[in-house]
DNA sequence: TATAATAAATGTATGTTTTACGTTTATTGT
DNA sequence: ACAATAAACGTAAAACATACATTTATTATA
C-alpha cells in the first residue's frame, strides 16, 4: 500500500518553484516599484522583480516573506498571492515556475540601505524599464489586483505612513488609479466610513494651515467589515 | 557564462508541481461542486477534487484544461487560477505544490458518462463531505472567487446553457451568492446592461405562461467593458 | 501689524441608482 | 369560462454619487 504511493509519485516530474515579488510603494505623488539590476547569470545586468527559489522544505509564503525581509528589512510587510507563472517555456532553458507575490511598503520605513545594498531602486509604476522574463506580465498583473483590491478592501492604508492626512491619502488613490478625484467628494466618502481616527496634530509640510493627521482604525474596520462594505472610491 | 548559470540552478531543490480543479456546476437551483472519490493510494476511498501533476514540458494552465477535458469530455470550459497551495507540509511526506483552478461548466454540456467513468459526483456546494489534503481550503477560497469576479463580470452565464430564461439567470446569482433578489429589480438591473438578446421563444417548463429565452450578447459586452461597468447585482 | 497667499475644510443642489413593493398579463388545466 | 400560476411591467421613496463655490486657519511678507 505504501508502496504503491511511492510508485505513484515516483513516475512524476519534478521541477524548480521560486516566488517574485512585486513591491509597491508610495513616494512623493506616485506609485513606486522596487526593481533591481540583476548581479548574476542568467540575464545579468537585466531589470527583474526580486524573487528566490522556494526551499526543499519552505512554504512558499514564507519564501516570498524571506525574501521581503531581506531586501527591506521588515518583518511584517504585507503581501498576498498575485498568480502562478506556469508556462513551460518561461524561464530560459529550466523548467521553473514562480508565484508571484505582490507587496505593499511603507516608504518612510524601509530600510535604505539594505535596498541599495541589493541593487535594487524604486521606479516609478508609469514608467517602468523593461523586465527580464515575464516581469512585465507580473507587474501588469499585480496593478490589476492591487486596483480591484483597493475598491473593496481599504489596502490602501499599507502604503502610507501610520499617521497621514485625507489629502495624503487621496493622493495615493489618485496614484493607484491614475484619475483625479474629487478633494470634496473623497473627504466626504472616506469620512462617511468611520474607519479614520482623527487626531489632535497637523501635518504642515504642504500647507500654512495644516491638515489634520489620521489613523486608521482597524478595530471600527472589522466592524465595517462585517457588515458588508465596498470601499469605491 | 552558461556554466555559471547551470550552477546557479544546480544546487536549487525541485518538487512535485500539481494542479487541482474546482468543478463548478448549476443544476435545480443549486450551486454543484464535481469531485470523485479516489481510486488510488495515497488516500484512496476519499473524497477529492480532480487533478493532475503538472508534466515536465507542460503549461500549468495546459495540465488544467487536459483534466477538464479527461473529465468532462468538453474542451473549451472557462477556467482560470484561483491560487497556489504551497505549505512544504500540504502533501503528506511529498513535497508537492499545487495551483489551483476554478472551472464553470455548463451542466447540459458535460460528458455523463465520462463523468461516471472517473467516479465523479456533483455535489451541493453547501453540502459537501470533507475532501483530501487542503482541498476544503481550495473550496472555499475558489467560491470566494467566483463571488468575486461574479461581481464585475458575467461569469455566470458560463453556468447557464446557451439559452436561458431571466428567472433562470436569478436563481443561479442567488445560488451564488446564497441569498433571495427582487425578481423585479433583478430583470431590469441585467436588461438594463444591454448584454441579453431576447429570442423569439419560450420556457415552459416552469411556467403555464412560459418565459422568454434570451441569450448572452458577446459583442454588446465587449463594447461595455471598455466603457469600464460594474455588474453588481 | 495688516495683508496676501495657500491649501484645508465645509456645504449644497442635482442627477443617478438602488430598494421596496403592487398590479397586470399570458397561458393552461379543470 | 374560469382558476391558478409564474412572468412581466411600473412607480415612489430612499440612498448615493457627482459637480461645483465658499469659508477658514495659518504663515510669510509688505
Amino acid at each position: 500500500m505504501k508502496e504503491q504511493a511511492i510508485d505513484y509519485y515516483a513516475h512524476q516530474a519534478k521541477m524548480y518553484v521560486a516566488t517574485d515579488c512585486i513591491v509597491f510603494g508610495f513616494d512623493e505623488g506616485d506609485l513606486k516599484l522596487l526593481i533591481f539590476k540583476r548581479r548574476v547569470d542568467p540575464n545579468k545586468g537585466a531589470w527583474s522583480l526580486i524573487g528566490s527559489f522556494v526551499e526543499l522544505e519552505e512554504d512558499v509564503d514564507d519564501a516570498a516573506k524571506r525574501v521581503l525581509e531581506e531586501i527591506t528589512g521588515l518583518d511584517s510587510v504585507f503581501f498576498e498571492q498575485s498568480k502562478t507563472y506556469g508556462k513551460a517555456e518561461r524561464d530560459y532553458g529550466y523548467r521553473c515556475i514562480s508565484v508571484a507575490q505582490y507587496a505593499l511598503v511603507r516608504v518612510d520605513e524601509y530600510d535604505k540601505e539594505l535596498v541599495e545594498k541589493h541593487g535594487a531602486f524604486w521606479y516609478t509604476v508609469k514608467d517602468l524599464p523593461k523586465l527580464v522574463l515575464d516581469h512585465d506580465d507580473m507587474v501588469k498583473d499585480a496593478l490589476d489586483k492591487l486596483r480591484r483590491k483597493a475598491r473593496y478592501q481599504p489596502i490602501g492604508f499599507e502604503l502610507l505612513p501610520e499617521k497621514f492626512t485625507i489629502p495624503q491619502l487621496q493622493s495615493l488613490y489618485e496614484a493607484i488609479y491614475q484619475r483625479e478625484l474629487d478633494p470634496r467628494n473623497f473627504r466626504k466618502k472616506v469620512l462617511s466610513l468611520n474607519v479614520l481616527k482623527k487626531l489632535n496634530e497637523k501635518d504642515k509640510t504642504t500647507s500654512k494651515r495644516g491638515a489634520y493627521l489620521y489613523t486608521f482604525d482597524y478595530k471600527n474596520y472589522q466592524k465595517l467589515l462585517l457588515s458588508g462594505f465596498n470601499f469605491e472610491i
